[in-house]
DNA sequence: ACTACATTGATTGTATGCAAGCTTGTAGGG
DNA sequence: CCCTACAAGCTTGCATACAATCAATGTAGT
């Protein structure tokens, strides 16, 4: 009982929300079966989600949540990195002093929320909303296009930086935010510019530190597979 | 004999060829037909199209190739706007000097190319070959990820300039090409990418003239008919 | 005991079948 | 003559059925 475009949702939901992990796979007769529809539903939805970059497909093997690469990692960030600031330097022409307002006071609104999850919700949550807090800013300049483009791309951010296990606290990234808000709010989007590369950075050198650590998938199987693979062989002795 | 990502290539490739118009009607048959294939395969390869909004879907009806609104269009030249011109500035601090001359020496043989195409082949390619400097420039930059996007953007704005009947000249944006990579190699990628927002801007004005004209589908329809209808009155009379 | 191979099970890839809905053409009434 | 109601045909939406391929397990032979 659901459209594909809900299916889809619901699976990029829980991929956001860590109940997916990079990698797992998704077995199109499991999905069927947990949706109550037929596997064609599912295939038209997880082929969206293959555009939009959030599953891939081994032929004949089957689906899997994405599991960036390193380089592909840095690539996403980049890429927000060059949106990003481009779109608040693009505002600077663009607006002139009134409509700012109204963005900033729907910046601070989501900033609430923001902290109020941190104070309060689960991690998953709180990672969304840091996450969502770019988009809203897109769509806040009139950038609908941007915005959508800007979901899928945080959310890649997001997935890697679960993967890699990011460091990154998320009380700094909500003070990072404020400061551009504030930024915005002066009038001095040159500021926000910088200061949005910056909060970027420091999200992408969070997981730089424990990229070398979990590197490699199978070498992180063979660690967390090893005491326990001994352990067997003794009690088979 | 084909795989759902041929089927969606051809499909791009012929939209962009203006062999497809823009509001034109794809029937799942008429296109399993044409392929050799299944309506399964069709709809797997519309479903990707729709994803990356070249084709939409109205419930029991059928797909058709979109046909943006000039507000839609209006968005889809902002957001390249935003991140032609972020790339730009972003890759300020990425190269130093060295590397640069790489991207130049790829970029001058697409410049080539591009003119080449304006004396020899069809308008058809000229368009292709005139968006996909932007998408050259972005992959020579190294942003892998906002290549892939930009062809899809910069499709979307090759749509609605032959939707809107756009009045711009390839030779105007191919001398603009020309002064861009002119900038990059001074490495005045500042300038460049003033000169990047200039170009995005004549290509959008280009159009912003007629699109008055033909601002809404039904109303250009009765447009177009009207005088038939006259002459056919005449002849029954 | 270990390797090579065959068989089985499961899963994807593709095609076909059936129901629902829109469009169009036509007939009947005003 | 025009307008409305109805029916037929075509098209999509979804499910099911079949074919192809891969992984795994069990077996036989060395």
């Amino acid at each position: 009982m659901a459209t594909q475009t809900e299916i889809a949702q619901r699976v990029v939901e829980s991929i956001l929300a860590q109940k997916l992990a990079p990698g797992e796979r998704l077995g199109e007769q499991q999905l069927a079966d947990l949706f109550g529809v037929s596997r064609t539903l599912v295939r038209e939805a997880l082929m969206q989600l293959q555009a939009r970059g959030f599953v891939e497909v081994r032929t004949r093997k089957g689906w899997y949540v994405v599991e960036p690469s390193v380089e592909q990692a840095r690539d996403a960030f980049a890429a927000r990195r060059a949106v990003e600031a481009g779109l608040l330097r693009q505002a600077q022409g663009q607006f002139e002093g009134k409509p700012l307002q109204s963005v900033v006071r729907r910046l601070r609104h989501h900033l609430k929320e923001e902290q109020a999850a941190i104070d309060a919700a689960d991690a998953a949550t709180r990672a969304f909303l840091l996450a969502d807090f770019h988009v809203c800013l897109a769509e806040c300049l009139g950038h609908r296009l941007l915005s959508d483009m800007l979901r899928d791309l945080t959310a890649r951010t997001t997935l890697v930086a679960t993967l890699y296990q990011s460091t990154h606290d998320a009380r700094q990234s909500c003070a990072d935010h404020a400061q551009i808000v504030a930024a915005i709010e002066r009038g001095q989007l040159e500021q926000a510019a910088a200061l949005m590369l910056a909060h970027i950075g420091n999200v992408e050198d969070a997981l730089g530190q424990s990229s070398l650590a979990s590197a490699d998938a199978r070498e992180r199987l063979r660690a967390t597979l090893a005491p326990l693979a001994r352990t067997k062989l003794r009690a088979v002795e």
